[in-house]
DNA sequence: CCGATACAGTACTGAATCAGTCCGGTTTTG
DNA sequence: CAAAACCGGACTGATTCAGTACTGTATCGG
């Protein structure tokens, strides 16, 4: 299905919870977990994992918490995709790791394979945690064309 | 991840053959086996499905094979991703079913989601198997803001 | 008409990945 | 010092996936 991890789609919504509540100061995992509707377990891993790339900063000892290392709109999507589940590479081939694939030096679609990626990535670098929280906002995002994609104004399409 | 099952990066790899070797008639899939270095169960396998979602048209007995049933340029990656993984969703949220998040009416981030989904689908629609065989027509790609993907003339980035 | 070739469909299996949980440790504060 | 909260690693059951095998069906050549 080409589908994010449901770990990442958590972490989405746990930073988007966050980013709402900006400005009273730190958000434990315990009271995330409430909000969320997910296990406490489960919402410090994911905490856990988005504090070690660098897009939470936490205080320890009782009152301690989470906060946002960056403001919203410094922090995009790819980023926290990558947090979860490592850089993004659709294919082997996309890595920059070799050896990898037999074919290696005469695959005939390497090259494009890295096109590809990077098109996915320039887009999910475009949208950020505060396009999230401002939907309607995200009528800047334009398709390849330039032209606005149609179904953003209306908030769904297909 | 977040990537491509390695049956679909197989499934590109195939496409692309194919369609290079347009105008020579059908392709086998023992052909295609030995040009690709692939087994030859998977091969078929692969070709199976591209043909039950109609990217492919076969030819059965002796002198059969498979043959592209569009123009490259009527193909889009999406297409050959959806072919082999089913449809494009990165989160359950941004499938058309429900009932499978706990969280429904509530969440704050469903329409996020599709938003995020609907551009990934954007960029991977607008690629095709014709830019695939012919890498250098890629610039016609851009990124969100209209500007042309830094990396494309020269092969790379990052 | 018969058999060789190639596609068509299903079913199975071993491996790898993932979600979720648990437990023991460390830091801070009252 | 005890409670609250973060920190880190490790384990497990389930799910998914790649790859393979086997049987069936269609077409063509002789």
């Amino acid at each position: 299905m080409v589908r994010l991890g449901r770990l990442t789609d958590y972490a989405l919504v746990l930073m988007t919870c966050i980013a709402r509540g900006e400005g009273s100061s730190l958000r434990t995992a315990r009271d995330l977990a409430k909000e969320s509707k997910l296990p406490l377990a489960t919402v410090s891993k994911i905490l856990k994992e988005l504090l070690q790339s660098g897009l939470l900063t936490s205080q320890r000892g009782i009152h301690g918490g989470y906060v946002l290392a960056k403001n919203p709109h410094e922090i995009s999507v790819l980023e926290m995709i990558a947090a979860m589940e490592g850089p993004l590479a659709l294919t082997d081939c996309s890595t920059d790791v070799t050896g990898l694939c037999n074919l290696e030096s005469c695959c005939p679609i390497k090259t494009n394979q890295q096109i590809i990626n990077q098109a996915v990535r320039g887009v999910l670098g475009k949208v950020t945690l505060s396009d999230l929280i401002q939907p309607l906002h995200l009528t800047a995002i334009r398709d390849a064309n330039g032209k606005v994609l149609p179904m953003i104004a209306s908030g769904r399409v297909q």
